[in-house]
Order: structure tokens, then C-alpha cells, then sequence
DNA sequence: CTCCGATACCTAAATAACTTATATATCACG
DNA sequence: CGTGATATATAAGTTATTTAGGTATCGGAG
């Protein structure tokens, strides 16, 4: 099955709010989005991922209300805010920069 | 000048084993080397590089000799043992794998 | 000749993010 | 009624980094 490998350390809060953007949805859901659409190589664990969710809150990038799931069960929905959406823009181009530096280091000649 | 944003943590190793796959180089070459290649986008501290070396070290990934440099300075070149070429590909092979898995949640619909 | 910036090495304290382990509770199913 | 999946959460420990120091040599400007 290969092992489970998890994340890249710092890119929790940019899969977070990118998985939100697309709509509300609560921590298990957010979890279980990355590993579904990553084809599960990226595992996002509860100790990563509630911690996160909490961070993420106090910074003002998301916020959240208690719902009914599609499956009537008591869950927290998160949703993305505007600074969170302003967030989201900034973490994606810091990626891309970052990633990209990497990039031309693991190619160079 | 752009702000310096540095690393992507956990890279610094594979930046280093990839540098000097090329060739021997001491530690601050292989700073230097790095955010040359990077256009400045990476930069790598001293606080951060020499740690990582000794951690290199340690594992037998790298191995070190003090050498003069093209200069005529004393300074401690490091090269790559054949383990660390194994640890090199794994470590490639390790981050297309997580890069790609977060490329798909990025561009998720 | 002396001072300064660049080269070159190094370590320590603090921070941040994650892993691992644990705890709780509900729901569906057999 | 017990088990596995759903759902939230925290605590302890590990690790890699940032920030901030410290040492020393060399070349060039003044």
C-alpha cells in the first residue's frame, strides 16, 4: 500500500483553505477531501489536522458554526472569510515560488 | 528585493545532497550555490545549513575534508557517500510524489 | 596599518509544525 | 451489545527551522 508519507510541513494551511474555497465542509470532510482528491498520499491526521482548524480560526482565515451533516450528525463547518480568501491567494503564489525554486535545484545540471 | 520567504521545511536536505551530487563544495558554496540557482528565492542560513550537514554527516550520507578552496582558504568540503546518492533518489522521488499530491489540491475544482 | 565587508565555520535558545497516543461520543450494522 | 466508522479534541514528544549570537581569516580602501 506505500507508506503513508503525510505532508509537507507547511503546506497543512494552504490544503485547508483550498479545499474550503471550493465549499464549507467540516474538519473529518476536509481530511478525508485531500486523501480522497491526492489519491491518498497525502494523509492529513487528527493531530495535525484540529490543531490546524483551531490556528487557522484565530487568524480570522475561517470560521465556523455547528451543522447537521448529510448523515444528521452534530459537525463544526468551517467556511473560508474574505482575509482567508486574500490568504488562500498568498499561500498559493508563496507555493508556487517556493516550489518551483525547489524545482530548479533538483534539475539543475 | 523581495522577501526572502526561505525554505520549504524538510528540502534542505535533498537541496544539499543535490548540490553536491554535482560536485564536492563546502557548506557555505553550497548556500550560495543554491540561492544562485534559485534567483535568491531560496535562501539557505547558517543556522540552518551547518546543522543540516552534521546531520548529513551523522547519517553517512555526506562525508567531509578539509581542503583549500580555489581562494587558498581552509574550509571543509563535503561529497557525497554512495548511500547518500541512494538517499538523494529516494528523496526525489519522495518529493515529486508529495509536490504532485499538493498540485492536485490546488487545482481541484 | 587598520578597519570593514565578505568568506567560512559553529552553536544555543526559541518557535512552529507535525507525529503519536490518548480520550470522548455518536451512529449503523450484525 | 459490540465493533468499526464518523467526528472532535488535547497532550507529550520530536524535529527542523529562525533568530541571534560567537570566532577567525582575507582582501581592499583609506
Amino acid at each position: 500500500m506505500s507508506k503513508p508519507s503525510d505532508l509537507i510541513q507547511g503546506t497543512l494551511d494552504l490544503l485547508i483553505l483550498k479545499t474550503l474555497s471550493i465549499e464549507p465542509k467540516h474538519g473529518w470532510a476536509i481530511a478525508k477531501r485531500i486523501q480522497q482528491v491526492t489519491e491518498e498520499v497525502l494523509q492529513v491526521t487528527q493531530g495535525a489536522l484540529y490543531p490546524a482548524l483551531h490556528r487557522l480560526e484565530q487568524q480570522g482565515w475561517i470560521r465556523s458554526e455547528w451543522r447537521l451533516t448529510e448523515t444528521g450528525r452534530e459537525a463544526k463547518f468551517y467556511s473560508l472569510t474574505r482575509a482567508g480568501d486574500a490568504q488562500l491567494k498568498k499561500e498559493l503564489s508563496q507555493w508556487e515560488r517556493l516550489s518551483n525554486a525547489v524545482g530548479l535545484v533538483i534539475r539543475m545540471a
